[in-house]
RNA sequence: GCCCCCGUAGCUCAGUGGAUAGAGCACCUCUCUCCUAAAGAGGAUGCGUAGGUUCGAUUCCUACCGGGGGCACCA
């Protein structure tokens, strides 16, 4: 590996200059072109502590490694402060080329390092009260996208959806359906939606309404999800553990634990014992369990079938509620760390500048699935994956509907498209590609295509670092990345045409090397690649 | 009042403990006898404020200001 390479020599110059090397040597790819390929601030972070003046240091360092260079590196310098920049042959890049095509889609930017954790990762979640709403489709993509990366890094994931099927707003929408069924307005308190009446309407006489209303949300629900590309491995129903014992169980353990107590007729969880701000309520003084309990147990279920590390993707509106179950969890001798929540910030729709609130109770909602209608999956994916989930995303309905040059899948897809028509015309024209050991990859000397394979060589650190700060984003920017970069060597380097056979072959090479590129970072967004627009 | 997230270009957002902070949109110009112009090239402005940590802070910490969300025997 060439950084490991770079690292090394830098090991060996910084101890033959009498300095300790640290364990972690920094090296970085520079922001501007004109400091180097590659970047190394070891010398800064080590200078003080050793004694040496940071610049002084950096010149011994690069005269050692200037005696030996590793493999590839033309020239090493010392610049600014103290950094020790490398400058490479395109051979290097060229590597990274043979190393995307060899290990192929399914290969390169893979990694192990998750190898042997086994991760739930439970996402949407919706009450089964209705249709789910533009603003679901962040956790549902996030989820998604979020659980392809862990599998890419090694992880073993399971997909799971929480069915709240059973409480007081199951009991709210069948009220409700049944109120419209009659004819009659919503009682105070039910779903106003207009979805209501048309899905009442549909409802053959002598149904049970809170029954039928939950069959029919909750096969919509997995119908669009179907749709976007989300699949779960597991639908979890809340009432099977009513039926199965889980819920008294779990109350018996934490009573056999000592972090329960009765008052007022209620049942409480010690949880501010546990950190959390105050005692919760897990059994309510008319004997109805709150929400609170039945999800403990659903947690300490999943933990029982095996999966050593929990991830629920929640809506910001839940964040406070985040404590108590981490208290519950730990009250029940869980480790905490293996309970991660990730937070999504809340959608903001609007139309044309105004916004839409979103409530399935009040009963103005953009459904999904109309979104879907409208743009499909691969647009509502990529746009929900565009951004942190940290920063509240807008989205204007009418950008994304009516005017989608503002979507940047068409960017994106349209460079896997142009890699398929190269493909159809080099095999119109007779060319065929000849076997990668026999092609002169040093042609692809353009900056173009350099520009492309330095794209390609960041994919790996790009997937870990989005796998472990769970940011399926930095995909989405990167594959804007290479598919821009693309566009541009498509631009200024024909393959076919007024070009040399040799630099054609070359070439070729390059184009199929973007192809598993953008093959990988669109797969791990859920994205398809179409062959062409 | 307490807790969480955010504050970067006119707008929507990327970005990093480092050396001159990026992209898209919008605006103005260019580029198709050649693999799809859904493309490419050129053009301006910016890290909310004040401290602190550090060789170095837009990035980490604190306070303040501004925006969003949450503080139930609802879920």
């Amino acid at each position: 590996m060439l950084r490991d390479d770079l690292t090394a020599s830098l090991r060996v110059a910084l101890a033959e200059a009498g300095v300790e090397p640290p364990a972690a040597i920094g090296l970085e790819r520079p922001a501007r072109r004109e400091h180097g390929d590659w970047s190394s601030n070891v010398v800064m972070a080590t200078a003080k502590g050793a004694g040496w003046n940071p610049r002084e240091l950096a010149a011994e360092v690069v005269a050692t490694i200037a005696a030996a260079p590793p493999r590839h590196v033309e020239a090493v310098e010392v610049a600014g402060p103290g950094f020790v920049n490398f400058r490479l042959a395109p051979t290097w890049l060229h590597d990274v080329l043979v190393d995307v095509v060899t290990r192929g889609e399914g290969g390169y930017a893979r990694h192990e390092f998750g190898a042997g954790r086994k991760v739930n990762v439970e996402f949407v979640s919706v009450n089964p009260t209705g249709p789910l709403h533009a603003g679901h489709a962040r956790g549902a993509v996030f989820g998604d996208a979020l659980a392809r990366l862990l599998e890419r890094c090694g992880h073993e994931v399971h997909r799971e959806y929480y069915i709240n099927d059973r409480g007081t707003q199951l009991a709210a929408f069948g009220a409700s359906i049944a109120a419209r069924r009659a004819g009659d307005e919503v009682p105070e308190g039910g779903y106003q939606g207009d979805y209501v009446a048309e899905w009442a309407a549909e409802m053959a006489d002598g149904d049970d309404a809170t029954e039928w209303g939950y069959a029919r949300a909750l096969a919509d629900q997995r119908e669009v999800l179907a749709r976007l590309g989300v699949e779960f491995a597991t639908w979890f129903s809340e009432r099977t553990m009513i039926a199965s014992g889980a819920i008294d169980a779990t109350l018996a353990d934490l009573r056999e634990r000592g972090v329960v107590y009765e008052d007022g007729g209620a049942t409480w969880l010690r949880s501010s014992d546990y950190g959390d701000d105050k005692d919760r309520v897990l059994v309510r003084s008319d004997g109805e369990p709150t929400y609170l309990l039945p999800d403990i147990a659903y947690h300490r279920d999943k933990l029982r079938r095996g999966w050593e590390h929990l991830i629920d993707v929640w809506g910001a509106d839940h964040h406070g509620y985040v404590p108590r179950m981490r208290a519950a969890l730990h009250a029940l001798g869980v480790d905490p760390a293996a309970f991660e929540v990730a937070i999504n910030q809340l959608v903001k729709l609007e139309r044309g500048g105004e916004e839409v609130r979103l409530s399935k109770r009040t009963g103005d909602i953009i459904e999904l699935r109309a979104l879907l209608d409208e743009v499909g999956a691969d647009a509502v994916r990529l746009v929900f994956l565009l951004q942190s989930i940290d920063s509240r995303q807008t989205v204007d309905l009418d950008v994304i509907t009516t005017k989608s040059m503002d979507n940047p899948v068409f960017y994106v897809q349209y460079a896997h498209a142009r890699i398929a028509s190269i493909g159809r015309k080099v095999a119109e024209a007779g060319v065929t590609r000849a076997p990668l050991a026999a092609v002169d990859l040093s042609l692809l000397v353009h900056e173009r295509e350099l520009d492309v394979l330095r794209s390609l060589a960041e994919l790996p650190d790009v997937v870990a670092a989005a796998c472990a700060d769970r940011a399926p984003h930095r995909i989405t920017t990167w594959v804007r990345e290479l598919a821009g970069r693309f566009h541009g060597f498509y631009h200024d380097c024909y393959v076919l045409g007024d070009v040399p056979a040799e630099l054609t072959q070359a070439r070729l090479w390059l184009v199929e090397s973007s192809r598993v590129g953008l093959l990988i970072g669109l797969g791990l967004l859920g994205v398809s690649a179409p062959d062409s627009m």
